[in-house]
RNA sequence: GGCCCCGUGGCGAAACUGGCAGACGCAUGGGACUUAAAAUCCCUUGUCCCGCAAGGGACGUGUGGGUUCGAUUCCCACCGGGGCCACCA
């Protein structure tokens, strides 16, 4: 074990000590009994599990697949947090198959990635050979811990004949089109189609072409009028056209867009591989960069990936991060005319907005800096424009990376001398462009309302816009709003004010006081009909805010209060004033935007008025008469980019694509993969400004021939010289289908068997466990391919992941200073019981909780710790460590108590001298009584997850037992040994063959149970008087309530207790307790 | 700043649906065995108070309120810790 990893000295019962009797469960002979296991696990393939259509497969049995994320191979080995997760999954499978499944439990490797690059460019060995290394590593530390994967299943991402399909599957997304109408066989619209289908139907005349290269659907009889309006159809085109229009729908294609850039490593990242504005790897700073790259069409399948959420059994947390990440919102696009527009600019400028009912309020439009309209008015600027500032502005917006983006939120931005024209005010506004507008969503481009968007109000105030308001909020609506937001507020109160401050303390204290209530409502309507300025409206707010600590036990609940306060005033008619005071409206304008619900105002224009409808009617109203003038229509957005998926480096899976000389993309045929990636000897990344693929060092590689390269002789001729595509793959793309390979792991024809898909991923994994952090890399990536794979029939379910499950974080601890800093394990001396020092200063040190580090020293090597006690402790230990989805601190203090139960099971079974079983002939009733419910009891806790109790629960048994005489008959220890075994496998095989079986426990099955014994004859029940227990009860189990209220109130001491009491009511839940209610 | 999760002994935790708070383990103190130590086994241990003792009482699940016969559990607010997102119009 490392050393000081611990707060206290080595606990001295270490499993290491040698001395004691022969046959005592030490770490000699737990090392002794696992590696013998392990090895006849081997031999005897107890773990291989048979495919349908195999002999010996067994179809009457349910399935249970349970997935292990499996672990990217690093240099170092497991850590403690691997085998936290992969024991979990291991006793469920062994459960499982106790209870009669057929358990698919795979194992694999996640190989390719950044950093077995850079590993090997820091030590100079070809990755592939130190990829190879870590996962010898790797495979010989998980058999070890004695885990029941079926080792024949074993892949790695790496191996050609792995990403072989991994290439084939991303064809599939190459050549496959995103039709939104076309009824899928689940029912639902929209699906996945192949492109040839698409071609087909052009063909054919089905569809055409739109003015901007959309496709569209054609009504046979309609196709002339199509031609009509600007549709064209497929005989009209040219075959770069076509090519264009085809590439333009492929679900994997190369797009011009904004990407992470990280010059650093020389690649470009996906959005989740960007954290805070740096890379996830390495922390270096990344920038956006307009390039071209592949990317995934993963925005056509938004609203799915969202909707399925709904039918998935996954943490809801997780479910969350993903819809979050999708962020789909519902508004409007609106076309905004331009003044005088610089040429070859459309006459008009196409925003998107949430909140289409605030366009009275619309006072300016921004565009993102790279938006064509600023180049255009670059190149073609109008009067007003500052062509120097705005270039400059646009430079250092291109320039500025995402840290500085967000490190300096200070608005910032150029008028760029255009003027457009708000459709529904008729009036001219300026258009500016500024960096808080991204060019990655909606349109680029928006409408301002600084009255009701905060960022457009902090805009409009720092360049003196004007600020126009169109919501006022009804007064409750603005007192919960208000009082929710908490605002600051600067103005002094009026006079009246104090008015209202009472009214506060009327409503806190809540004792009547109804004339004084009405008093001051009648003052406050009246100065609202009177028409006081909104100024004093607002200070009384204010003012009644500032208050907000007096209320604050009632935040929330504010327009209950408020409107329960009227109720109570006992008015003749009190309904009037509700009414009144609920539709009072005020101004909402305080150095502030009023985002907040309302009505519109001021939002009346020559030929459509909002004025008075609250802000859900205002948004319908306002988008049908957009539609009407046709300049506008609803839209739903979504915050979803397409996926990225080159990567300029090495160590990853090659593109199955080769180009032309004009630069035009054809795959390779299905028969020429595996693309394999070819011998590099220098991989180390050009760190540039510009992508330059490391591929492209492989000269002979890159520069290749159509038929070389295998691409199909129907595209082109087989002398043609061609380029193959020089990028790689991203690390994520051979974990996205990993677990459809595992269930016909050496197919050479499919990916995977139909057989084998449609048994083992009927309804998709039953279990997956693995870390929280992948949740909108991984499993969002997974669940796209694995739907458009649904969608060309490849795969039976709609979601690859049934039920998902997070393990904790396991921790350690670590020493503070006086400062906060931390000191490393190493440099701590324990000077006395919990006391802690620095051992270079003296200085006093806390211990506290921090993640296990290199630099803190407080790594735990799992190879240690199973020499020290062997496996069945290790994995006892975490799983007894506490609830599996909770993070928890490494104490290595703890291992031993988890070592010492193992022991004492041992003791109780065998005799330590001789080794051989000690049974008993006969037991006693409560010891078999103890068994059935400890049986009872795991077998419950392991489907929930919950094996700390159920190691608790065993505890129990073994601390019965050991006190016991007589104790275990050989039909005890055989059932107690089964229970046992999903935890400790080694042991129990050990024991199980001492009782004279030659098979494995592993194929046993769980040992049944006698309800009878569950329950107990009679029931001992707490009588409480006023809460407190203060009497216990003897009664039958199935005693009646009449009985049971008999018993208690016959109690000496409760008895004693009502004395000079009555008895108000007598609650009774026969089971659980008596609560005698008395005065 | 927004959203989500978590706060229980000296420590890890348990209490599954609102019903005996602290199971089980660690650590602690005491004892048995031993020449001694280790290992092992037994007992003790939430806090405070009364009592020589047996025993009894009060308080107690981050804080303050609420609902209930009854709250670790449900509701509201606050405090503390962790996670995710962060100019997405």
């Amino acid at each position: 074990m490392t050393q000081n990893t611990t707060p206290s000295p080595r606990p001295d019962s270490s499993g290491g000590d040698a001395r004691g009797p022969q046959y005592r469960y030490n770490a000699q002979l737990a090392d002794t009994i696992e590696l013998k296991w392990q090895a006849w696990w081997d031999a005897h393939n107890t773990f291989v599990v048979k495919n349908p259509g195999e002999p010996g497969f067994d179809a009457s049995r349910p399935k249970f697949y349970c997935l292990d994320m499996f672990p990217y191979p690093s240099g170092a080995g497991l850590h403690v947090g691997h085998p936290e997760g992969y024991t979990a999954t291991d006793i469920l499978c062994r459960f499982k198959r106790m209870k009669g499944c057929n358990v698919l439990h795979p194992m694999g490797y996640d190989a390719f990635g950044l950093p077995a690059e850079q590993y090997a460019i820091q030590t100079g060995v070809h990755p592939a050979i130190t990829t190879k290394k870590s996962i010898e590593t790797f495979r010989r530390q998980l058999k070890r811990f004695g885990f029941c994967y079926d080792w024949s299943r074993e892949v790695a991402t790496i191996d050609p004949e792995y990403y072989k399909w991994t290439q084939w599957i991303f064809l599939k997304l190459y050549s496959t089109w995103y039709d939104p109408a076309f009824q899928r066989r689940d029912g639902g619209v929209g699906s996945g189609r192949p492109i040839t289908d698409l071609v087909g139907e052009l063909e054919r005349g089905v569809r055409g072409i739109g003015p901007s290269g959309e496709i569209v659907a054609l009504e046979s009889g309609n196709v002339l009028s199509g031609s009509a309006i600007g549709i064209r159809r497929w005989h009209e085109l040219s075959d770069r056209e076509r090519r264009a229009v085809i590439d333009d729908q492929r679900l994997a294609y190369i797009g011009e867009q904004t990407v992470n850039w990280c010059p650093k490593l020389g690649t470009v990242l996906a959005n989740d591989e960007v954290i805070d504005g740096k890379s996830e790897r390495g922390g270096y700073p990344v920038l956006r960069k307009p390039l071209r790259q592949w990317m995934f069409r993963i925005t056509a399948y938004a609203q799915r990936l969202l909707d399925d959420l709904d039918t998935i059994n996954w943490p809801s947390s997780t479910k969350t991060i993903q819809a979050e990440w999708i962020g789909r919102s519902e508004g409007a696009e609106i076309d905004f005319g331009i003044i005088d527009a610089p040429k070859g600019v459309e006459p008009f400028l196409r925003v998107y907005t949430t909140r289409p009912d605030t366009i009275f309020g619309a006072t300016y439009m921004v565009v993102a800096p790279e938006h064509p309209l600023v180049e255009q008015t670059l190149r073609h600027p109008r009067p007003e424009t500052n062509i120097t500032a705005l270039r400059a502005y646009v430079e250092q917006a291109r320039n500025r990376s995402d840290i500085e983006r967000q490190e300096s939120k200070v608005k910032t931005g150029v008028f760029t001398g255009i003027h457009a024209l708000n459709p529904a005010t008729g009036q001219k506004i300026p258009v500016w462009t500024a960096d808080y507008v991204l060019m990655g969503y909606g349109t680029g481009a928006i409408m301002a309302v600084p009255a009701h968007d905060e960022r457009d109000y902090e805009f409009a105030k720092k360049f003196d816009l004007p600020i126009r308001d169109v919501i006022y909020p009804r007064l409750v609506e603005g007192m919960r709003y208000y009082t929710e937001h908490n605002r600051d507020h600067e103005q002094q109160p009026e006079s009246w004010v104090s008015s209202l401050a009472d009214f506060l303390g009327l409503l806190t204290t809540r004792n009547a006081g109804s004339e004084q209530f009405a008093a001051i409502m009648a003052d406050v309507l009246r100065r609202r009909d009177e028409g006081e300025s909104a100024d004093s409206w607002e200070a009384a707010i204010d003012v009644l805010l500032s208050d907000a600590a007096a209320v604050s036990n009632r935040r929330g609940a504010t327009k209950a209060i408020w409107l329960e306060a009227i109720e109570d005033l006992g008015l003749d008619d009190p309904a009037d004033l509700r009414h009144r005071f609920e539709n009072a409206s005020f101004y909402a304008v305080s150095g502030n935007a009023y985002t907040g619900p309302g009505h519109a105002v001021n939002s009346a224009g020559n030929d459509v008025s909002l004025d008075g409808l609250g802000v859900d009617d205002a948004k319908q109203r306002i988008t049908q008469w957009l539609d009407a003038q046709g300049i506008g229509n609803r839209k739903v957005n979504f915050k979803l980019r397409d996926w990225t998926f080159s990567r300029q480096r090495y160590w990853g899976e090659p593109f199955p694509i080769v180009f032309d000389a004009h630069g035009n993309h054809y795959p390779v045929s299905d028969a020429a993969l595996p693309v394999r990636l070819p011998e590099l000897s220098d991989y180390a990344p050009i760190e540039s400004e510009d992508p330059l693929p490391l591929l492209g060092k492989a000269r002979d590689w890159m520069n290749t021939t159509a038929g070389a390269a295998g691409v199909s002789p129907d595209a082109l001729p087989p002398s043609t010289p061609v380029t193959r595509e020089t990028n790689t793959m991203p690390g994520s793309a051979g974990s996205s289908w990993y677990f459809l390979r595992y269930c016909d792991a050496h197919n050479s024809d499919r990916f995977i068997s139909r057989e084998a898909e449609s048994y083992w991923m009927d309804g998709g994994v039953d279990f997956y466990i693995g870390g929280s952090e992948h949740a909108v890399g991984h499993l969002l990536y997974s669940r796209f391919w694995h739907k458009v794979l649904y969608d060309l029939g490849e795969v039976s379910s709609r979601e690859p992941f049934a039920k998902l499950f997070h393990q904790g974080l396991i921790t350690s601890f670590s020493y503070q200073r006086a400062d906060k800093t931390l000191c490393p394990n190493d440099q701590v001396d324990e000077v006395s019981e919990g006391v802690y020092i620095e051992r270079a200063t003296g200085a006093k040190l806390s211990p506290v909780v921090a993640k296990m580090s290199k630099s803190l020293k407080n790594v735990v090597n799992p190879d240690d710790v199973i020499a020290e006690f062997g496996a069945d402790t290790f994995r006892l230990y975490e799983m007894y460590m506490g609830p599996l989805e909770q993070s928890k601190p490494w104490n290595p203090r703890d291992i031993a108590g988890c070592f010492r139960f193992l022991q004492r099971a041992w003791r109780l079974c065998v005799d330590e001298e001789t080794g051989n079983l000690r049974a008993t002939e006969t037991t006693s009733p409560d010891l078999e009584k103890l068994l059935h419910r400890m049986i009872h009891k795991v077998g419950a806790d392991i489907e929930r997850l919950a094996f700390n109790t159920a190691i608790a629960t065993m505890i129990e048994f073994v601390n019965a037992g050991t006190s016991a005489t007589p104790t275990l008959t050989r039909h005890q220890i055989g059932r107690f040994a089964l229970c046992l075994a999903p935890f400790a496998p080694h042991l129990c095989e050990e024991l199980w063959s001492k009782l004279g079986h030659a098979t494995s426990i592993a194929n046993e099955p769980w040992p049944s149970v006698d309800d009878s014994l569950l329950r107990d004859d009679s029931v001992e029940l707490p009588v409480q008087i006023a809460g407190k227990v203060r009497a216990r009860v003897t009664v039958a189990a199935n005693a009646t309530e009449e009985t049971i209220r008999a018993a208690a109130l016959a109690d000496e001491k409760v008895i004693a207790f009502l004395a000079d009491k009555s008895v108000q009511k007598v609650i009774i839940v026969p089971g659980k307790m008596v609560n005698i209610v008395a005065k």
